[in-house]
RNA sequence: GGGCCAUUAGCUCAGUUGGCAGAGCACCUGACUUUUAAUCAGGGUGUCCCAGGUUCGAAUCCUGGAUGGCUCACCA
């Protein structure tokens, strides 16, 4: 017991308990079967009306009549109303009826019938308490609005704003919406490991873990790329993973430490097939979860019908900013930094300098959806470099309100060229770059025996949730946000 | 981590110039056999986030701390 002194509330509801296991209950009763959920009585009225049902809910509310009463009854369908008489159940059954509270489980049977004013009710004939609710719930007008309560007391959440239960129901469908889009395409689902020795595949900081047998750290994965390209490598050839990542970092409306990817790599492709790929399995999920291409998120209606704009860097830089780096060097672009104001640290390259110019003032323009391609190498070091422009590479990003919601590009299967890609990286870890990538020996490896032609993948599940789901922050579409402790 | 704001009853929130701690819902007592944010008559159930300080007197002012929100910085 959290609390040594319970307070008024739970004392009254506790004494409520007492009182029914004097008179032989538990206030914790056995299953219940039942015949329909609350939503299929409102939904068929007609074919229900005269013939006796059972339910089982949360009683969520109560209008006592003298000897009548009514209630509401909630479960994972909807809710109903129940209406209990003293004629139906008789005295003894009332006044137990009556000795209930608000947020107590229960199942009732009766006959379906509608009252004067129209609404669809239940009859009761008979009740059990299932299990007896010892907390008071929110209030019913106003809801739960603490978000610290509402993240920390999910539960709660859940009971008293549907809405919320909505936005999970919807996104369960999504994910399952995506898994048949790859699985009718013949993609093969797989899980690689979360506790990895190197965690590759993003620039990130890890969580560190602790291994006590083995007497050494593990990293919490940041990405599942380098064990699904080996998968690639071995001759599967289309594989995906949905799956939680973990990167230790600060929370915003957009980022959490710990959030749900899907990667999928495809032999025989390339970024251009990603980006077909990508818009063709938004704009379904859409279509099948929402009965349209067309949503609206935060009083904006967003198009999802493919095909979806496509920009380079280059051009989309120059679009909202002016300044166009395809005639710009390094010297005259820390010169535009300045100016337009593009924060940017010292010594970092032009193709650095060009991707804060984007990530600064161009992500937040993008809500329809557009893909950005083109990305510069030293920001993609596990992407193909295009052919004539070694400064780039075959890498795109999607974006749909303002989010990034997919990165993808042609993979990087040279073995000497990802050698040199991470040796960059090492070295701007050794000059205190503590999100810069780790040599991958094993991955390297890999390589050396042959990666075919590859494209691959990555959506930002929690982030197409927020944009199908209109929420602005990302915890509104993760059950159990990170938090830190009570107390 | 920086800046701004918030924290008062179970929940949603008021609280004036520093002067007895408030409302609605919920809850308790009573009335009421088709109500529905039921209604009617009564009842306030509290560590005013925490710890100090100023003051005759602090929910209110000051200092420090905790937690949360927004925002900036980093990341998807």
């Amino acid at each position: 017991m959290e609390r040594q002194d319970l307070n008024t509330f739970i004392r009254q509801r506790m004494e409520n308990l007492n009182w029914l296991r004097e008179k032989g209950y538990s206030g914790y009763g056995d299953k219940y079967p039942t015949t329909h959920g609350a939503g299929q009585v409102q939904d068929n009225f007609a074919q229900l009306e005269g013939q006796e049902v059972s339910l089982s809910g949360r009683l969520l509310s109560r209008r006592e009549h003298g000897k009548a009463m009514f209630g509401d009854i909630s479960d994972q369908t909807g809710t109903v109303q129940l209406y209990l008489r003293v004629n139906s159940v008789g005295e003894d059954n009332f006044s137990i009826f009556q000795s209930l509270d608000i947020g107590d489980l229960i199942g009732i049977t009766g006959e379906v019938f509608k009252t004067r004013r129209g609404e669809i009710t239940v009859n009761v004939s008979s009740f059990s308490l299932l299990a007896k609710s010892l907390r008071p719930l929110p209030e019913k007008w106003h809801g739960l609005k603490d978000v610290d309560l509402r993240y920390r007391q999910r539960y709660l959440d859940l009971i008293v704003n549907p809405e919320v239960r909505d936005i999970f129901a919807r996104r369960s469908k999504i994910i399952a919406a995506i898994r048949r889009f790859l699985d009718s395409r013949e993609f093969l689902e797989v899980e690689t490991p979360i506790l990895q020795p190197i965690p590759g595949g993003g620039n990130a900081r890890p969580f560190i873990t602790h291994h006590i047998t083995l007497g050494r750290d593990l990293y919490l994965r940041i990405a599942l790329e380098l064990y699904l390209k080996k998968l690639i490598v071995g001759g599967f050839e289309r594989v995906y993973e949905i799956g939680r990542n973990f990167r230790n970092e600060g929370f915003s409306h957009k980022h959490s430490p710990e959030f749900t990817m899907l990667e999928l790599y495809q032999v025989n492709t390339d970024y251009e097939d990603m980006m077909e790929l990508t818009e063709n399995m938004i704009s379904l999920v859409a279509r099948e979860v929402l009965g349209s291409e067309i949503i609206e998120y935060q009083n904006i209606n967003i198009n999802l019908t493919p095909p979806w704009k496509r920009m380079t860097m280059v051009e989309a830089v120059r679009e909202f900013t002016g300044v166009d780096f395809s005639e710009v060097d390094l010297e005259e672009a820390v010169d535009f930094a300045e100016e337009k104001g593009v924060k940017i640290k010292p010594g970092m390259s032009w193709g650095e300098i060009l991707n804060e110019f984007f990530e600064q003032k161009v992500e937040e323009n993008l809500i329809q959806p557009t893909f950005i391609m083109d990305y510069p190498v030293e920001v993609s070091p596990l992407a193909r470099k295009i052919d004539n422009q070694p400064g780039f590479t075959y890498r795109f990003e999607g974006f749909i309100a303002g989010l990034e919601v997919a990165n993808a590009f042609t993979e990087l299967n040279d073995p000497l060229d990802q050698r040199e890609r991470f040796a960059r990286q090492v070295a701007q870890r050794e000059a205190g770059d503590e999100e810069a990538h780790m040599m991958d020996e094993d991955f390297i490896r890999a390589l050396e025996y042959g990666m075919p032609p590859t494209g691959g993948l990555g959506i930002g599940i929690d982030r197409i949730i927020m944009v199908m789901t209109d929420s602005k922050n990302i915890r509104e579409v993760i059950l159990f946000p990170p938090m830190r402790p009570e107390e």
